[in-house]
DNA sequence: TATGAATGAGTCTTCATTCAT
DNA sequence: AATGAATGAAGACTCATTCAT
């Protein structure tokens, strides 16, 4: 079993950095911020981790780590596409009003700064796992006859960019509910299928 | 007249400046950086602007004044609502692409980091000038039976913030031209009218 | 216990800064100065004290807060008044003379430049207790028969001016032996009383 | 005729210095400031001066030469002891009462940084002038049976400093009228025959 | 592991001073 | 004489990072 009272403390250090990195973006925390907010001395931090970009890199880490692909299993349940749809939307939709918690400003520049080829190609690793995930699921919907017969990777492309602004723009400008609203609505319309 | 050498150095320090900031950021840009690139003293680049954040906003405060409404004009000129549209598009396509040129990072750590709610409240304005050109644009193909009847707002937000995560992915992940060209064709069926 | 080590240095950083101070006056004194003269690195001295100020108050707070009231507890011990005004006219005698050791300038330049209102209110409290205690000493010794029935407020005033203003003009004239004695011997003319 | 104009400049320059260098001490006015309080550029003004230490200077000179022996003119009008006593003491009285209008701070910091032995050597001169008038004055009211056989130099180094000290403080600390009044009536007690 | 004092490098900012015009 | 752009040096301040305890 791995050291407990390191792990603890590592978690520790770890959501009070997610909370500064939430509302501050990357580069504007410094490892004294994160000190302080979890009441740690400077020695103290690094003995655990050597840079904000370590600590960040690992929460961004342990975010993806737990994005288990959903659709896989509800799509081999059986259930309708348009009910895992509509889950998913729900999904995206709160997480586009809930600026606070988001940390894809931290995550722009993290990786606009400290990418080197590699981790971009992370992010990019994930980009196309999510690609893979929605054709899954566009596929599973049209096969059952509950979506259109639409352009898959465009779609995607639509869905998840149109996302990922309103998440950057929820930082900067007041967003309110009918912006992820109508969004979601007309991805809605392009998919599902009226007869 | 007045002040043409000054003007002019202004002009120098704010191309270059331009270029770091779409290079690396907002805050990555220290006046240091802008002193070398300008090849110009510490106390030389002071004499015409106290900090980043004042080059910063007037380089904005140009791009955005050069914006002209050009929508306006070509609907007044009669121009068929799917040849605007189409224009547009391109423009926005090419944009998506240029990652080299954007400030897009750059603007969003600006407003995020130095955006008292007044700056903000401009980034607002922008977006709402861009909503009612967009809307007299969708309402004057609707008008012309050229483009269908769509929830205007939700088209516009879908179109702009799609726009957006594009234009800041393309700093993080290799963009290539089938993404911007996926998004705008679907932008297109949702709008134009086919018979 | 608590800090033993940061408080030595403390004490080390402010004996090192008084001479500056007391030399070179308030304003003339760098943090920069500090450092070389405590032979502490920049960050290092910023660890302790903020600014020039602070540990220019710092300084004075420990001057002031060592001025026990010495009159009290001499006229509670029943000696003459007179003793205790050659006493203490003795003391200001010494400091009148003693220009290197004086922070005067320094606390008149402090004053003036760091001096919201609530600092200037500082020095004169400091008058008013001095006042407070010269007024007890001489209607002690008025009392005892020793003293002449003077104007108490007026002969403070001119007692702690002329100190003050011999203090300030001993670090820009030769001040002689003469000049402190004699203004001593007016002061006792004033006050004590001959048969 | 030496030029006009420049000798216009010049004093225009002194006058708005003056200002600058009673409110903030000597070492705190920049070259910059007075540029900006007499509206001239820095090449303008450093046409007619090098440095704040020359302005400066010119004002003290101007100053002292102004300083014409009043004491000696109307000792030989034959004037009452008293009454020219009194008015050089009312005279006091205005001018430590009058804090926003005094140099004190400013000419201690200048002597006392830029003070070579000569310059200092320049304030002991003023300093033995004056001494040199008041006991002519003094001498005159004994001899006219006026004032008291008092120790000349130690009386005239206690009105000396005690006004220095109060137009010093007078920058510190609200100094009320009944300050000065105190101290020029014991003066006065000190010097005038009472039958 | 944890503390916090200390270092040193980097950036910001302000000025005295110069110089072409 | 006067302008104001430009230089460069000095000092302030902040941090990442190290280290003795």
């Amino acid at each position: 079993m791995v050291n407990r009272r390191g792990e603890e403390t590592r978690q520790h250090i770890k959501r009070n950095a997610y909370s500064l990195f939430a509302a501050k973006g990357f580069k504007q925390v410094t490892m004294k911020d994160i000190c302080e907010a979890a009441k740690l001395s400077r020695g103290g931090l690094y003995c655990h981790y050597e840079s904000t970009s370590q600590i960040f890199q690992e929460i961004i880490d342990d975010l993806l780590s737990r994005q288990e692909d959903t659709f896989d299993f509800k799509i081999k349940q059986g259930q309708p596409a348009v009910v895992i749809l509509n889950e998913v939307l729900e999904t995206y939709k709160r997480e586009m009003l809930d600026s606070g918690a988001s940390l894809s400003l931290a995550i722009y520049e993290f990786f606009s700064l400290c990418g080197g080829p590699d981790r971009k190609n992370a992010l990019y690793q994930q980009y196309m796992l999510s690609a893979n995930s929605w054709e899954k699921l566009i596929q599973y919907g049209i096969e059952r006859n509950e979506f259109n017969h639409v352009d898959i990777p465009a779609v995607f492309d639509l869905i998840v960019f149109s996302y990922q602004g309103v998440r950057m723009f929820s930082k900067l400008m007041p967003i309110n509910e009918q912006i992820p609203s109508g969004i979601i609505k007309e991805i809605k319309k392009i998919l599902i299928r009226e007869d």
